[in-house]
Formats: structure tokens, sequence, C-alpha cells
DNA sequence: TCTGGGGTCCTAGGACCC
DNA sequence: TCTGGGGTCCTAGGACCC
């Protein structure tokens, strides 16, 4: 059995948090760049604020409907995300954490009341983080995800699902003809690994419900679509196909991309993007002990304005792998030169890492002594660099290319509607008067 | 003026091997 | 009339997730 804890609109909750009179209010937030809501608060959705909606066509809501839009300010959702992960981890024996705002528990062998222990879980997250959240429960992880959409749809709109499903849900609980019904009213579209093609797909075969999918022919569905499907399909009956992930598998790829706040034209301030990506990326690289045999460096202009377009990337085998930001940042930088060309209005760069492996495993070389010496010597530069930055703040170190600091980038990111660090940042700590 | 960032898995097809 | 059989590795592209 597997419970499926989810914050509900977690950044626009996390938000209230600290800003109590939020509350009643429709709020976005807002991807990087102030572009676009990847966030929405109840009283959003029902002004029909769709997800990913660009931020300038719903600006003009501020003045007509009292909306509020803030920058997100990840620093906050991840500290919230921690406590509230803590405190789930209560519901059983066995935790995985899937995303910022969701986790999913194994609840095997967990005795008792399985519902009424999920009221008690939440009920501490809503009182000791603030964050309102719901839970589902199902035989499987599917059936989980599934149980957690019905919990928090009952709770939103009042008459979508009986009352008693509203914040917990066991599906696994319900009678047959009540199970039968929930499924039923359950569009396919809603289920975790149905995307916007396939729900067309099944949809124009006949199949709308999640019901209609449930009673498919599991090797049919294999037949006309996928191994991926199948499983879901599987999910759904009743046999568990997708396990608990006990610990958080190393990235296969690491990546730092980011849209400009401005268009950018000068490859020197595309090189100081580069560079501030690789670093941040070779820093991600070194958390997880891995080195990178590949680094790729992509530069485009944006696909949105009328001007000429260009968007090129180029993946730079490194002489033998590292995690060396020196390394890492210089191989960034000859990919860029290498596909640069003047002329064009840049809106974003990435660099990603490719072909990760444990920095425990080393290929034996042929080697001069200073040179092995040399790679002894950074691996100790990098910790230090790592240390420093830990301790007085991403940024204190970096490699001069980056350019430097408190001087105004041109291509740094927009966010005008930021909210304080309340629990990471000293100053920014909150006060209460008397 | 203005549209995010970071991932995973699966499949098909080509190149190549014996 | 009519060109084997069986396999691996790599890449691009599609689909999905939050």
């Amino acid at each position: 059995m597997y419970a499926l804890v989810d914050g509900n609109n977690f950044y626009a909750s996390c938000e209230r948090v600290f800003r109590p009179s939020l509350n009643g209010c429709p709020i976005v937030v807002l991807s990087n760049n102030d572009g676009c809501a990847i966030a929405r608060s109840n009283e959003a959705k029902a002004l029909g604020i769709a997800m990913g909606a660009p931020w300038f066509k719903i600006k003009h809501l501020v003045e007509t409907s009292g909306l509020v839009a803030l920058s997100a300010n990840f620093a906050l959702y991840g500290d919230l995300s921690d406590r509230m992960m803590s405190l789930a981890a209560g519901l059983g024996p066995a935790q995985e954490i899937y995303s910022i705002d969701e986790s999913f528990i194994d609840m095997t062998g967990v005795q008792g009341d399985l519902v009424a222990r999920s009221h008690k879980v939440r009920r501490r997250i809503l009182q000791w983080v603030g964050i309102p959240c719901g839970i589902g429960i199902g035989r499987t992880k599917t059936l989980a995800k599934l149980a957690n959409y019905v919990a928090k749809t009952a709770e939103r709109k009042p008459g979508s699902y009986p009352e008693h499903l509203a914040q917990v849900c066991n599906l696994d609980a319900l009678p047959p003809a009540q199970l039968e019904a929930v499924l039923a009213a359950t569009a396919v579209g809603e289920v975790w690994g149905v995307g916007r093609r396939i729900s067309a797909q099944l949809v124009e075969a006949g199949v709308s419900t999640v019901l209609d999918l449930t009673r498919l022919d599991a090797a049919t569905v294999r037949r006309r679509w996928s191994v991926v499907l199948e499983r879901t399909v599987r999910e759904l009956q009743g046999t568990a196909c997708i396990d608990l992930a006990h610990t958080p598998a190393a990235k296969q790829e690491i990546a730092c991309t980011r849209s400009f706040g401005h268009a950018v034209t000068a490859q020197a301030d595309l090189a100081e993007a580069v560079t501030e990506f690789a670093s941040r990326a070779a820093q991600k690289l070194r958390q997880q002990g891995s080195q990178a045999a590949q680094v790729l460096c992509f530069i485009r202009t944006s696909p949105f304005r009328p001007e000429a377009q260009y968007s090129r990337s180029i993946s730079v085998p490194l002489r033998r792998p590292s995690a060396d930001t020196g390394v890492i940042v210089a191989a960034a930088l000859a990919g860029l030169a290498a596909i640069y060309r003047p002329g064009f209005q840049y809106a974003k760069a990435g660099v990603m890492l490719l072909d990760l492996q444990s920095d425990r495993v080393q290929q034996g070389e042929l080697m001069f002594e200073d040179e092995a010496t040399e790679l002894q010597a950074r691996s100790h530069l990098m910790a230090t660099l790592d240390e420093l930055n830990l301790r007085y703040g991403r940024g204190t170190v970096v490699m001069a290319s980056a350019g430097l600091a408190g001087e105004r980038r041109v291509w740094s990111m927009k966010q005008e509607r930021r909210t304080p660090g309340y629990t990471t940042c000293w100053a920014d700590m909150p006060v209460a008067r008397a």
C-alpha cells in the first residue's frame, strides 16, 4: 500500500505561510524572469489562469481582480519542502521524495485506520509548517496518485466526488460500486503517465474515463500503444509495476540553463553567462560525487520573437572525465566560441554535463608525476571552493570569466516581485511585534 | 516590452560486428 | 528464381513528469 502526500498549490501556499494576508487572494508565482505562471492558488485557478500562462497576458488581472503575482523564491520553497517531507515521512516505514512538493510513502505493515492516521499527519503538516496538503492512498503508486487527485479535487470542487474523500482518500477502502463511480467520474488524462498526446489518442479510441482505461486488456495496450502505457494500466488494475525508490538515484545528466532578462548579442556577455552556468553545473556534479565526460553548450534566440532565429548546441568531449570547474568552464567556453555567430538577439543559453560516472572510478592511465600531483591539487581546490561558497554564500568565490560581482550583468534574470528568504537568510528573518 | 527549468524512459533506425 | 542469422551500440526524437 502506498500513500502520496502532495502540497496544495505548493509555491503559492509557501508564499502564504509568512504572509497570511494573502489567504483568500488569487496568487500566481512566476517562473524565472517573471515569464509565466508556474503555480496558482485556487482563487487564481478560478479566474481561469492556465498553468504556464505568460505574465503579460494575465497582468491585467492585477487591476481587475486583485491578482497578486510573486517572483519564484526557490530558497523558501526548498526549505519548507524539507520540513514538510520530514513530517510526511511519519506516515510509514519508507519514503520516496518524488518532487519538491510530493512524496510517496510505503505503508506496508502499518496497522490501524490508514485514513485516520493520514488525517493526523495532514493536520500536523498544516499546523507545524503551514502547508495544506492532500493525501491519496492506493495499492500501487499510480493508484495513490489518482487517490491524491480525488482528495484534492473533492476539496476544491464540492460535488465532484463524495465529500468524505476530501483531503484524504483511500481508494482501497472504497466499496466496489463507489470505486467504479469515482473511476468513471475521472477523465483519463488525469492518470499519472497519461499526458496530452496519449490522452487524445485514448479518447479518440473511445477510452475517456479512468474506468475505461482500467478495463482495457494490458497486452492490447502494449501492442497498440507502448509498454509504458501497459504498465500504467496494470498499476490501475492493482498490480504494482513501479517500485518505491528508496535512495535517490544519481543524475545521468546535469543541466543549468537560463533565459536572459534582456536579449544579449555580445560573445563576452554570453561567455559570462556560460561560465556561471558551467560553474553551477560543476558544483552540482561534485555534490553527487560524479564526473562528466562531455560538456554540452547551447545558445539560442527567442522563438517567440520575429527576428532572425539561431539555435545551436555543441558537445565537447573532455580529455578525461572531470568535475573540475576550471576544466568544465574551459570546455563550455570553447564550445561557445565554436557556435557563436554575431548579429543575433540571444535569449537563452545553457550548459549540460553528460556521460556522468562515479568519481570513485578512475580509468588508469600513464601519467607524468607532476600531472598526477596537479590533478590532486585541483581536487582539493574544488573542495575548498565548495566549502567557501557553502559557508559564505553562493558566488563568494567564482571563476573570473563569470564577470565581476556587483557589476550589473546584462543577461541576469528579472525578478521584480521576489519575497524575502524568511527561513534561509538571517537578514530576511521575520520579526514578530507585540 | 513580455512565454521557465530540469529531468527520465522508450523506440526506431542506422552502423557495425561475427 | 531471388541475397543468413543474431547481436550490440549509438543517436534522435517522442512522450511524459513536476
